[in-house]
RNA sequence: CAAGUUGGCUGGAUGAUCGCGCUUUUUCCAUUUGGAAAAGGUGAGGAAAGUCCGCACUCCACAGCACACGAUGCCGGCUAACGGCCGGGCAGGGUAACCUGCCGGAAAGUGCAACAGAGAAGUAUAUUGCCCGCCUUUUGCGCGGGCGAGGGUGAAACGGUGGUGUAAGAGACCACCAGCGACAGCAGUAAUGUUGUCGGCUUUGUAAACCCCAUCGGGAGCAAGAUCAAGCAGAGCAGAGGGGCAGUGCGUCCCGUUAUCAUGUUCGGGUAGAUUGCAUUGAGGUUGUCAGUAAUGACAAUCCCAGAUAGAUGAUCAUCAACGAUUGGGCAGCUAAAGCUGGGCAACCAAUCGUAACAGAAUGCGGCUUAUAGGCUGACUUGAGCA
RNA sequence: GCGAUUAUGGUGUAGUGGUAACACAAUAGCUUCCCAAGCUAUUAUCUCGGGUUCGAGUCCCGAUAAUCGCU
């Protein structure tokens, strides 16, 4: 898991998101985002029963995660976002996941330099 | 050697860098709970799955009995309990090892048995047939009576074979056989097996149709429940001075009084949320001995072994092991060897490439069911060959 | 976590253990100068695997998929 101030917990946050942010796609993942008052930006990430049964759920969000983590510090704060996996092939790898990440984290603005 | 049957075990290993959960110690900050850092320890399964059963645990309900409803269903044992397991019996399948079985009751009652067929469960049956009598007639037709033997139908035809008997026939009668019931003996704890005598003279199937008999079952579930508790609404008390609004005192102001609100304070319930239940003590694991055919039990030693909460166990590599494919060697001949020539299989060796199952704890435990690549291993059967 | 229901032509539904029915759609034919309407025909592994029964879409057991509910 991500250390612990940079988790969305909450299901009323998760659901603020959903209805009041902005989205960006990429064939793998869809971005919500939406603006929070505090220091550091919050990540939640969903994988729906519709991808799969629950190894290839959990194996999704690890790699999700581990890709928003290797960022995590040239991210900018202030920002809560919710990441939604799409259905794809079984075995992807960790790259096209993290290009996949990097890809819309761009799209968002959401790095401090650019 | 070939073809099978069946039981058990395993479910990749080691290391490096970055990262996460829990926990112990130390340090720092806050000092009511706590937060941060460092170091050490530890971190998914044989099915964690399906949720098909059974328990523990928690809450609710509860005098007793009967009815209803549901589940189970050969016998004995094991177990906390079970629809589970072990052993035995019976039936069916297989050459056999072995496998399968909701395997109590159809002479307590009710229902159902299509089509075909003369007739389908009733002390049954006539437009195939057999026999007798009468009428007409002499081919045949009709009427009355007897019959279940033959052909044929069907999943199933009311015991089977042979004889006696008869107009023709029939358990109508006889012999043997099969089956049913009762009683007795023997083996066994029992299910059951077996032997003998007697009886009626054959009593269909279906209970995975209703039902009967025996045994068991109160309901809901850790999102149970417990504690704390924002917000919102509620109740009690106060409401001095000044004030708002409404009622009332004949009546506007003034004044008095009552209720209410603002306000203060106390209280119970309790949503979001938090803590707990809940993660060291259990129907626990490992090893050994003993009892038992076995399931299992007893005793001794030793160990503490996941605990998340939108949910930790991940990412990137390296080396080794496993399997598969390809290539080369290995094989045969020549030769001291290197090497050359030929090119069939397998073990084995090396290199390269590829593959690596089913699947992720959520209160815990005992089973069942289903999914599962590959590897290791015990026992047994049948067939063929050799001794 | 705990439950419930359903699965039948391409689609929507019927179906007492005994030949799987109806409507619409599709295809082909007939009819018509042509189209529509009408008429005729065709299209079913009753989700899958076992069992009970003479016989199963129906009864029993197990599995799969879909949908729904409580919280």
């Amino acid at each position: 898991m991500l250390p612990k101030p940079y988790r969305l917990r909450h299901t009323a946050d998760v659901a603020l998101v959903k209805q009041y942010g902005k989205s960006a796609r990429h064939p793998l993942i869809i971005l919500l985002i939406r603006k929070n008052n505090l220091d550091v930006s919050r990540f939640a990430f969903v994988a729906s029963k519709r991808v799969g049964n629950a190894v290839v759920r959990n194996r999704r969000r690890r790699l999700m995660r581990e890709a928003v983590r290797l960022h995590l510090p040239n991210l900018r704060g202030g920002n809560d976002c919710v990441l939604i996996v799409r259905q794809g092939n079984d075995d992807m790898p960790f790259s096209e996941m993290e290009t996949a990440v990097s890809c819309l984290l761009h799209r968002v603005h959401l790095f401090a330099n650019g």
